[in-house]
DNA sequence: AAAAGGACGTTGTTTTTACAACAAGTTTGA
DNA sequence: TCAAACTTGTTGTAAAAACAACGTCCTTTT
């Protein structure tokens, strides 16, 4: 379990927990590292949620059986990833999706109610993670936000320009690099690739914006005065 | 103040504290009802994150200047409504948003850190609100998760099938109805409404489902075998 | 009960996208 | 270093969506 310590101080749930307390903390927790064959499931649908879960090695997938039983992967978590989280905090009864391992793989799983529960010892890590996890939770939640604002808009043109005013307001100039490539944004904004590409060579073309692999610049900026 | 009391109580954030409390509870907080006349801001983009605030009477639109100066309301909250919880847990430095009242308002604006934090009194509500303020943040969470998976579908018929279909998982039959009307439908799928009717009537032909107004039954169910 | 407004479906036209296939340029690694 | 694999841009075509305009039915209002 040793060799996980360091993936696990990674992850935003210890954020700011003293390595020194970390065994003290996983057992406090009852946290206890399984291990999943690629197939084996990790959550079933139906399972109470009672836990969360951090990919020590390896990778799962989550998945979800649509009404006529389609099996639909809604992401792929890798290392250094939590699941469970948001239905374990939001005290949903049931798992509306499964986890699947998708190859050999490492779990360190926790009981949700001793992670924001203070326990008896008054650990001091308790505050932390109950502040970790809001700042996880509520981080997801403006990065969901952010994507919809993009997603929802109609034409690709406009998804793209949402996404590039997002960003240069975030770099706080019209000049920015991107951190995805052209087929990673085009899943991001949910559009096809080879439609995305043309609509940013027109773009560049009626002089909106000039780009360069990942590097981006907005054109006719807001007027800063 | 008083007449606020009700209002506040179908607040999720004070969610299962005794209205006896509440006047102790709004004091330890330090809670203030500030009123707002139409096109004032409540918050504004670049203020430090530091309170949230729940709409007591009256409707505010959350609004972001893009990089080109144009003003876009991301959305338009009203009462009992909560606003800037996202931002406060996520711990930004400045909003990238801001809020401001429709009409005339009244805000009850609460101090984040006194929120989360359990004070010197040891208040038993300050546990409570913090599981509260978990529960709304994971719903959403959820919430915005699962529109994702609808509006990311790349034609109104997918968007359509992955939202009926989650409805029906949801109603554990192929039968049920839902909370929008078309436009609303239209809205939350980002997609046309004209058009939308006219691709559910096309689905109604070809035999994959039924509905009249808001009800609608799904065919060829899972083999639930 | 009549009028007005809203919700829903329908249709035709224009715009946009998805898709497929490919070329040029770049990166990787054997 | 050379080939293979990948990334990006380009183009043409078919499919889909947006848009606009309108008719019908239903609900609400007066």
């Amino acid at each position: 379990m040793d060799r996980f310590f360091s993936i696990l101080a990674t992850c935003p749930l210890f954020f700011n927990i003293g390595e020194e307390d970390f065994a003290a903390l996983l057992s406090c927790l009852n946290a206890k590292t399984r291990h999943y064959e690629r197939g084996e499931m990790v959550f079933r649908a139906e399972d109470p949620a009672t836990h969360v879960g951090i990919v020590a090695a390896g990778a799962v997938d989550v998945v979800q059986e649509d009404f006529w039983g389609n099996r639909v992967i809604l992401t792929r978590l890798t290392q250094g990833d939590l699941f469970g989280e948001a239905f374990s905090c939001a005290g949903v009864e049931k798992l509306p999706v499964s986890v699947m391992a998708v190859e050999d793989t490492a779990i360190l799983l926790v009981d949700y109610r001793r992670t924001i529960t203070t326990c008896s010892n008054a650990c001091a890590f308790h505050t932390r993670l109950i502040f970790n996890m809001l700042r996880i939770l509520a981080s997801k939640n403006i990065a969901l936000t952010r994507k919809i604002e993009f997603v929802t808009r109609r034409t690709t043109r406009e998804k793209l320009l949402a996404y590039l005013s997002a960003q240069a307001n975030e770099a706080r100039r019209g000049e920015f690099t991107i951190p995805f490539d052209r087929q990673a944004l085009a899943e991001y904004l949910a559009v096809d690739r080879s439609a995305m590409s043309a609509e940013l060579s027109r773009m560049q073309r009626e002089g909106l914006l000039t780009y360069e692999k990942n590097r981006f610049a907005l054109k006719a900026p807001r007027d800063s005065s």
